[in-house]
DNA sequence: ACTGAGGCCTCTCGCAGCGAGAGGGTCAAG
DNA sequence: CTTGACCCTCTCGCTGCGAGAGGCCTCAGT
């Protein structure tokens, strides 16, 4: 009739019966009754409240916020939702710069033109770039200035030319690497170094943001420093560096969203 | 020098202490040593370790996956994070789609004063709008809520969607749901239920997606057998009807200008 | 030698939303 | 009466730490 075991409710709700009595412990979702032998029934009006629960989240909203929305009609419903629709536009934001920055470095040192375009605009956020950007001078001086205008130009009007220098720098930084170190230079040439300096800032530029960037900074500072740490460093971001190039070259492959 | 505490590393990479004494607990980064005293110690070469770590988490990897990947050199780390990356854009899907429902529903919701808001309400007084949902609430109970945003939503979907062929549905229901209303015909009429019934389907297929629509199929079916459930949902739902009703009326004047 | 201010340590609980058992009653049908 | 399908109440597990509680270590100043 009008009465429900949790199996039936977990059926027709398409919830499994454990997520309904966890609604149960925390109060969402009490049934109509319980009987002696312990076992939970559920009547009509409480199919109608579970109806209002899958509603709302539907939309994302936390249980415990459901619960008050549902419980005191005087809540203010309107508020909640905005504020939840701020953690939710947070938490997108997040994600699209998370796959932008793949797919930006993916097309800064692999890029195979056309296919990156798209990706290199996509959640682009100009104020955090202008920022990013004099930390980098800052940090590493004019000499990245290079990097900057090619990302620039690759950001405001990017031409197929333009695209072309860039990833030449690229290719350049790469193929020197290569060569010296098959060669078998010796780390701590000054050429070496000096690649793995600009291997350095293209890294940074690449992910570092907040609390990262600390992290980078200061390490970049021991780097500077410190010889001992600097002959380690060398040591492992060769590594980084291949690691990265074959990352690169996968993205490259996977599809664009 | 290449000796640093935990408060030192905390200060350097971001990190709070405890989430360092949580990367020791699993195993992600142990300190180089650890005195006699139970201090932890890192040398460059953890340093470095974090400096990955950090990489890897900032492209949003779970801890365990970095230490994998970081752990064993043959592991296929390219594919790793090839399947992240698709995880990250499913993910960014999810949300965007999230703030958009979100955004119709407070939309609808707060009647921001946009066109859609004016067409469908033109020549009805927004005060009296309120007015009549606030009496409907009073009088179905804040369970109808869910109907009003649920409407309100659908409406906006509807007027960007194939409006033509809801226009006809709709145009249909209401008209005789008018009539038989007008002419005094019972709620418990067959004929009127019918008409409830789709209604319900189309509130239904305005916004269920799985597991809602699972939920709301079985719901039906529900209603479709069970008298006492019907009962119950008709008391629930007639609210729905009526306000539905009136704002689609006006709809479909507005409309047709 | 003593004292106070910071570090540092190891527990342990808590958070969201359940999944996945373990171990054991209950109900309807044959 | 038995069998199989359901139901129950624990309790741990997952993620990535935050937030204490309760207590030891170390260094600088008196």
């Amino acid at each position: 009739m009008g009465i429900y075991t949790v199996g039936e409710v977990a059926r027709l709700s398409g919830l499994s019966i454990r997520a309904l009595r966890h609604y149960d412990e925390i109060g969402l979702l009490k049934p109509m009754t319980v009987g002696e032998n312990g076992y939970r029934y559920y009547g009509a009006d409480e199919l109608l409240r579970l109806q209002q629960i899958l509603f709302h989240r539907e939309l994302g909203l936390p249980l415990d916020e459901i619960r008050q929305v549902l419980d005191a009609p005087d809540f203010d419903r309107v508020a909640a939702l905005k504020t939840h629709r701020v953690r939710l536009a947070a938490e997108a934001r997040r994600y699209r710069e998370l796959v932008k920055t793949l797919d930006t470095t993916l097309a800064a040192l692999e890029g195979d033109g056309k296919m990156n375009e798209k990706a290199m605009y996509k959640g682009f956020d100009p104020k955090k770039q202008a920022e990013y950007e004099a930390w980098v001078i800052e940090r590493y001086g004019p000499g990245v200035q290079w990097s900057i205008d090619a990302v620039k130009t690759a950001q405001k009007d990017w031409k197929q030319a333009d695209f072309d220098r860039f990833q030449a720098e690229f290719a350049d930084i790469e193929s020197n690497m290569a060569t010296s170190l098959g060669d078998g230079a010796p780390v701590e040439s000054e050429h070496v170094q000096a690649l793995m300096r600009r291997l350095h800032a293209w890294v940074a530029r690449s992910w570092a943001r907040p609390p990262n960037r600390v992290a980078f900074a200061n390490l970049a500072d021991l780097y500077d420093q410190n010889p001992d740490f600097r002959a380690r460093y060398e040591a492992k971001a060769e590594g980084l560096t291949e690691y990265l190039g074959a990352a690169m070259k996968h993205f490259a492959e996977a599809e664009l969203e």
